[in-house]
DNA sequence: ACCTGAACACCGTTCAAGT
DNA sequence: ACCTGAACACCGTTCAAGT
């Protein structure tokens, strides 16, 4: 049995997470697959929420990548979908990352990425700021929905008209649409600031 | 010992939430508020979650009123205003409702009307159940944050710099900001429909 | 119809003691 | 320094049995 380092224990509740889902992602069940009782644990990480800030870090990973378009709204829209999809790569990916990001337990500079990205739109700092937790606000609402959804849907619990499959308008698209919404937004700020 | 009713779980529930958070909104702690075995529950309520929808219900019963404003767009900020008041008149309102939407487990009617309102915008249906959504979503996950910040300020949790207090922009105003983008995307949307 | 008693199968966290 | 053993103080849920 080699040593417990903190990588290999985030690297086990990702695969618990993945396998099993957020609700079976306990302090116990992670101690079982290392082969450590519980309390091992607990010399790595000072609590659970934490832990799980840390799995959120790994999540979130492949935002740290730079943007590959031009233009900010094509960046920002880049970013947007980048970050669904690393949502999306991990069951309950979505949930668990809202809920690291409002606890403030993460360490990943998602807001950043953002943030910088708006003000190369032409917001001021303070506003791209706003701007940035406003798409982030509704990239994680909508992809905790949309996974929640899934899940549902999975298990046979959802009626038959809210099913995705018979939904006439795919989740990307739907995802895109709200998103364009706030571009548009913004656009609309950035031209009347530009030109009053 | 008067019979237990929904109406009266629901309350006590409330009740507990405000004074004690969602943490310790358990079904024995709610149990022993109603002088109750905690069984007595299940016989109300098939499992916690619905109870925990009946509770989003009553915190959200304030949006059935009918809106003042006139034109859509001041239509739907008074909502999103109103949605928010709603979910910061209980602790953890927002994450309790956030949860129930997102699980589907609420029978409150917001999602219509935010949609019947963003239709009276000139979007078609469709288009205007997504915008419904993404302002939601917005207002849900801009809500949940701000409150967990009350919160962990309160407990002394934050970094100075992120302390509310200290935040040159108060909350209401960065809601407004981010509801302008929104309202902002939409009115870009219809003028682009009528005059293309 | 409505509720109790008592159990089942779990939790997160702590901490003396071991190596 | 790193982990075990064992406990503490809880959970949600079920269900025979009572009234």
């Amino acid at each position: 049995m080699v040593q417990l380092h903190r990588g290999a224990v985030v690297e086990a509740a990702v695969a618990i997470l993945d396998d099993y889902g957020l609700a079976d992602l306990t302090m116990r069940r992670l101690a079982t697959a290392l082969d450590v009782a519980p309390g091992a644990l607990y010399w790595h990480f000072p609590n659970k929420q934490t832990l799980l800030g840390a799995v959120t870090d790994r999540i979130l990973a492949p935002m740290e990548q730079p943007a590959a378009e031009d233009h900010w709204a094509e960046r920002l829209a880049e970013l947007a979908h980048r970050l669904r999809d690393a949502l999306l790569a991990h069951r309950d990916g979505a949930e668990l990352v809202a809920a690291s990001v409002a606890a403030r337990l993460t360490a990943s500079p998602v807001r950043e990425i953002f943030t910088a990205t708006a003000q190369s739109a032409g917001l001021p700092a303070a506003e791209a700021a706003l701007a940035a937790d406003t798409v982030l606000y509704y990239v994680l609402g909508y992809t905790v929905d949309e996974q929640s959804r899934m899940h549902m849907d999975s298990a046979g619990a959802l009626p038959e008209d809210a099913s995705p499959l018979s939904d006439p308008v795919d989740a990307s698209t739907r995802f895109a649409f709200g998103l364009r919404l706030f571009l548009g937004g913004i656009t609309a700020r950035t031209a009347l600031r530009n030109d009053p």
